[in-house]
DNA sequence: TCCTAAATCCATACACCGTACGATTAGGTA
DNA sequence: TACCTAATCGTACGGTGTATGGATTTAGGA
């Protein structure tokens, strides 16, 4: 049963082959290389060198993989905060910003992140202070903080989740769009087919940054309403 | 072989047992009832008293049964516009509302629908008419309208998102969230502890609806500054 | 030094999954 | 009648997650 290289039993201290974090590690990288399906338990111990049923040694079962992988993505995110130098609503989009590139860095992990209670309310706990400094210093109130920073996240997740759909599938939004509306049955949508025919298939073109810029000019002008 | 009431073959007109419509109704209910994971296509045909093959013969996968459920769900949608009877904001504010709850008939369904790009882009062009038209009422330029309502749209879908995320397990946030901040080490969060210790307890209760009143209020705000 | 307990990994096996392939039966049309 | 097509079913294949239990090696105490 010499099985060259291989070898059995408790390794010396310090020199498991498997841990955790080496898991999820290789874990990662399978789901960023390949996307999510790839991702099996059998795939996961061939790329490790192992056998499968070694990996439930160092965690449960495939869905605190899953867990693990989400938080990994969270853990690697680290919100900049300008703080006063800048104004409070560039401090609060330069923050977003960050959150949402960093969801984007594994953009087929996006779904399983974003549906992930248990990762989420710990990022909100752990990373999100920039958000509430930079409401804070906005003049809102307590409460107004936390219903802000909320609506913030709520729009990057449902933003970060439309941009991480579309990129899995690579589709053209523009002339899609415009024929799709031109055939609509007349009266069906006049105020659509009249801002589509206005903007044409050039001003149509959407671009996932500016998008998000225009979000976050809108939430920041309404967080500003508030304070009066 | 004489399977007691199974037949094979053809069978006789008007008998059909299967149909597309019924497939997906039936896959409908057991997402509702079990949740997503207890949707196979094996499970679906017994549930219609059919061979699992069968099921191929009117759609052409699993892939496409999700697709079938996500379109499904946005067919019974319809948002209300309450036109000119009404402020713009209050029209807007309206046909979210809607959305909002149209999404959350089928909170199990929730991840598939939002993931689906197709499904999505389907209901911006056939639905979202109301959006447009409030939004055209308030002021704004075409190009502004586009994106006020994407902003919309996404602030929609996270929310909806994190809603159906913890209504499948039941958490707790407001007490959860007082102890872990204690936790933290000090300085590591201080706004946001100040706002927890202000709030306590009883003012940390999330609420949906009024997060999402919230954000709605926050978003006509934002919309209405970019009029000026 | 010896012995026991713990750690790590492995081999086998099971139930379930999606679905390819081909057979079976009845309807519709020529 | 003969034929083609529609709808259903039976069987089978390769893949999945993981329960169980055993093999091997080290760590640590007596």
């Amino acid at each position: 049963m010499n099985n060259a290289g291989k070898r059995s039993g408790r390794p010396r201290a310090g020199e498991e082959r498997l841990s955790r974090e080496a898991i999820l590690a290789t874990a990662l990288r399978i789901v960023d290389d390949e996307g999510i399906d790839a991702l099996t338990m059998r795939r996961l111990a061939a790329t490790l060198g192992v056998n499968p049923m070694s990996l439930y040694h160092h965690l449960p079962n495939k869905a605190a993989v899953l867990a693990g992988l989400a938080e990994l993505v969270f853990a690697g995110l680290e919100l900049p905060d300008p703080g006063d130098a800048v104004p409070w609503d560039e401090q609060l989009k330069e923050a977003a910003r960050a959150y949402r590139n960093g969801l984007r860095a594994h953009p087929n992990l996006a779904l399983q992140v974003l549906s992930d209670t248990a990762a989420v309310s710990d990022i909100v706990v752990v990373t999100m202070e920039p958000f509430y400094r930079a409401l804070d210093r906005a003049g809102l109130a307590a409460r107004q903080i936390f219903e802000a920073a909320n609506t913030l996240i709520d729009f990057i997740h449902g933003f970060s989740l439309g941009e991480a759909s579309v990129r899995a599938e690579t589709f053209e939004l523009a002339p899609d769009l415009l024929t799709r509306v031109r055939a609509l049955p007349d009266g069906k949508a006049p105020t659509l087919s009249r801002i589509v025919e206005e903007l044409g298939a050039d001003g149509l073109a959407y671009d996932f940054d500016s998008g998000f810029e225009s979000g976050l000019a809108t939430l920041t002008a309404g967080f500003a309403a508030a304070v009066r």
